[in-house]
RNA sequence: CGCGGGGUGGAGCAGUCUGGUAGCUCGUUGGGCUCAUAACCCAAAGGUCGGUGGUUCAAAUCCACCCCCCGCAACCA
């Protein structure tokens, strides 16, 4: 009989490509997957793409797409990474659907049912890019993001978040374990304590979405939207609702930490309010750091899952992801770390005890697991080893449940290690030029334990490295280990005479070239792997809700004509005066010589150019910029720079000398 | 008084919730072994656990205060 096990990452919004912190998240839910499977449990394991939303839609207008087209490209990008590391998600919804449709509609119509849903009309700043609504005066920045928010008044359905505070405290209080890990369920009751307002669900200000039952000029609020698609994808709200009524509620719906307001507390709301049962728990993990700093499309540090594919295999990586980091906590990535990882622990540590182990057996017992014939040849540390596994094993699923998958590697690491010690103390090697029974006997005994203990921490380990266990288990003589019941590992199930397959490698050892050809992999990938248009597009200079530049003229590939150049007005500038603008860390406040007036310029370069080294300086000057405040000053122009991704500005100068004034064509 | 994350041998980290011999990987040095993927095993050197005070039989861990570093935001037209 077995249990339902329903797992869900969280949908990821398309208007980025894939990224390594993608992968991250959904490893370590194909991962637990895995792992239910072999475990025997009926497992339903759930990814997908969120779709819609204003961001998309300026998004895919900027890119000159509609936004259907722009969502099925990058949706497209993920399945195929996804279907390349041999993920095995179950399902992959897209709210852009029909399925999804008619599942949201029918959850807005029972939130409106059951009383939780009313019109009203909202005046407030709305942030495209975070799509909410802010709680900041007009004209000022998103407290999340920091983009530049629209002032939107709309008339919009309304959800009665408000009246859940205490049926979500109560939650929060009888399961502690529905969010983990504790840091971020303390964040949520703090903020759940303060109160919640109720929740605008529905947008007319733009109509890429699901339209609002009987009202069409409604969109549904796309966190409304996409929360939902945890029960749509399973048939929610359609005539067939078998899946749904089989998996829902989720055990594990996984996330990361910056969408924790949204699944543990409005998605909760919205399923209380519907009547419909919470999920078990929410896990939420930390971010991926590169190299200490936040990858971010600007930074323009977002590593691709592809280059670690493409040289140390998909195993690697899901072993790196699972094994360094701290689940729940941010971790760092480098290709440094990933590469000493490998060769450590699964080239040096799990393969070397494969490719030893087999080859002593294949050597010394014609490739058949053998067995000592008496018990004269059993010793202590023998036992020992069969102790240590049978500990691992409990360790390693007690760890391994509770999302604790570097301990529970550990773990099981620490078994390997201990076996390549008795190896060395046993040494198979001499007993192996000895014919006496009694040698014969031994050299049987300490490869069987060997041999045994390898079999238990690669059966451990497949979920967490799929190909090479189902390798290393072939070549063990063991079959297909997908069909392997985990529930029944135990010490001694390794039969006697066993036929092992052809020994081979599992995991070569990576030298430092593997690191280079991954960054210059990276290097190549980056200009065409990152997107930047959205980004541009969400913070428009205006303060006006203006709809993003209207395309200029047919020019293809976001390339500009000359007369579009010809409107920037470069000039060449002195600068005069420079000094720090006061309460600022960035911004130098100068006055600048452009032949024809000084202008003010405040330009933000002061961690590059201490003040007075600026002075006498020529500098290119953007003439004809609109003027724009700065921490209180005027800026009149801006000073050219080039700009490297996390690092600092430097200013565009020229070898020779060129009079005050001149402009730059 | 903006928000957040940190400070543990040379490097990178775990351990802190739940106080009890400071652990892991790499690196260094010396030794061993030759079954294995230049791998594996042993040993050694190397630590004021950011500081000060407190609680305690006992503090990396709990409490208070302080110092420093790094993100993010405020400002990068």
């Amino acid at each position: 009989m077995s249990k339902k096990f329903y797992i869900t990452t969280p949908i990821y919004y398309v208007n980025a490509r894939p990224h390594i912190g993608h992968t991250y998240t959904t490893i370590a839910c194909d991962t637990i997957a895995r792992r239910h499977r072999m475990l025997g449990d009926d497992t339903y394991f759930l990814t997908g793409t969120d779709e819609h939303g204003q961001k998309i839609e300026r998004a895919a207008q900027a890119a000159g797409k509609t936004p259907q087209q722009f969502a099925d490209e990058v949706s497209g990008e993920f399945r195929a990474l996804w279907k390349r590391m041999g993920l095995t998600n179950d399902d992959f919804i897209r709210t852009t659907e029909e399925r999804h449709k008619i599942g949201v509609q029918a959850l807005f119509s029972k939130l409106r049912d059951n009383g939780y849903i009313y019109k009203g009309s909202y005046t407030g700043q709305y942030c495209v890019s975070d799509e909410m609504y802010v709680d900041v005066g007009p004209g000022e920045p998103c407290p999340e993001c920091g983009r530049i928010t629209e002032t939107v008044r709309e008339e919009n359905y309304f959800f009665k978040l408000s009246a859940f505070v205490d049926k979500l405290l109560q939650l929060y209080a009888e399961q502690p374990e529905w969010i983990r890990p504790d840091t971020r369920r303390n964040e949520v009751i703090s903020f759940v304590r303060s109160g919640l307002k109720d929740l605008s669900i529905s947008r007319s200000t733009f109509s890429w979405g699901i339209p609002v039952p009987d009202d069409p000029n409604h969109v549904i609020y796309v966190w409304l939207d996409a929360l939902a698609n945890y029960i749509t994808a399973l048939g929610y709200g359609s005539a067939d609702t078998a899946k749904y009524d089989t998996y829902w509620p989720a055990d594990v719906q996984m996330i990361g930490k910056e969408i924790v307001r949204f699944h543990c507390v409005y998605w909760p709301a919205f399923l209380m309010a519907a009547g419909l049962p919470l999920p078990k728990g929410i896990m939420a993990h930390g971010w991926l750091l590169f190299e200490e700093s936040k990858m971010s499309k600007t930074r323009g540090n977002i590593v691709r899952s592809e280059t670690i594919l493409d040289v140390l295999g998909a195993d690697a990586l899901r072993y790196f992801l699972l094994r360094e980091v701290v689940f729940g906590s941010d971790g760092s990535f480098s290709f440094d770390a990933l590469v000493q990882r490998y060769n450590s622990d699964l080239a040096n540590g799990l393969g070397n005890l494969a490719s030893r182990t087999l080859t002593m057996i294949t050597r010394y017992f014609k490739g058949e697991v053998p067995y000592p014939s008496h018990a004269a040849a059993r010793e202590p540390s023998d036992d020992a080893i069969a102790e240590i596994a049978a500990d691992v094993i409990g360790d390693f699923n007690q760890l391994f449940d509770t999302f604790q998958f570097s301990k529970a590697l550990e773990a099981s690491w620490a078994l390997v290690g201990a076996v390549d010690k008795y190896i060395v103390e046993n040494e198979p090697w001499a007993l192996g030029e000895k014919q006496d029974e009694n040698s014969r006997a031994r050299l049987a005994t300490v490869l069987y334990t060997s041999a045994e203990a390898l079999r238990i921490a690669t059966a451990l380990a497949h979920p967490v490295i799929p190909d090479s266990t189902a390798r290393i288990w072939t070549q063990m003589g063991l079959g297909d280990i997908r069909k392997f019941d985990l529930t029944s590992l135990k010490w001694g199930q390794l039969h006697l005479g066993t036929k092992l397959g052809e020994v081979q490698p599992v995991f070569p050892r990576a030298d430092k070239s593997a690191i280079e050809r991954m960054q210059k992999m990276e290097e190549q990938g980056r200009p065409a792997a990152v997107e930047s248009k959205p980004e541009a597009v969400a913070a428009p200079a205006a303060p006006v809700a203006a709809a993003p530049a209207k395309a200029p003229a047919a020019v293809p590939d976001g390339k500009i004509g000359i007369e579009d150049f010809a409107k920037v007005e470069l000039r060449v500038g002195m600068v005069k005066v420079a000094e720090k603008v006061k309460n600022a860390d960035k911004l130098l406040r100068m006055e600048v010589d452009i032949g024809t007036e000084v202008r003010q310029i405040v330009a933000g370069i002061a961690e590059a150019y201490a003040p007075e080294t600026l002075v006498g300086r020529k500098v290119v000057i953007v003439a004809n910029l609109a003027p724009r405040k700065l921490r209180g000053l005027e800026s009149n122009g801006m000073v050219v720079a080039a700009s490297l991704d996390g690092g600092q500005p430097v200013l565009a100068g020229f070898l020779e000398d060129v009079p005050v004034g001149a402009r730059l064509k």
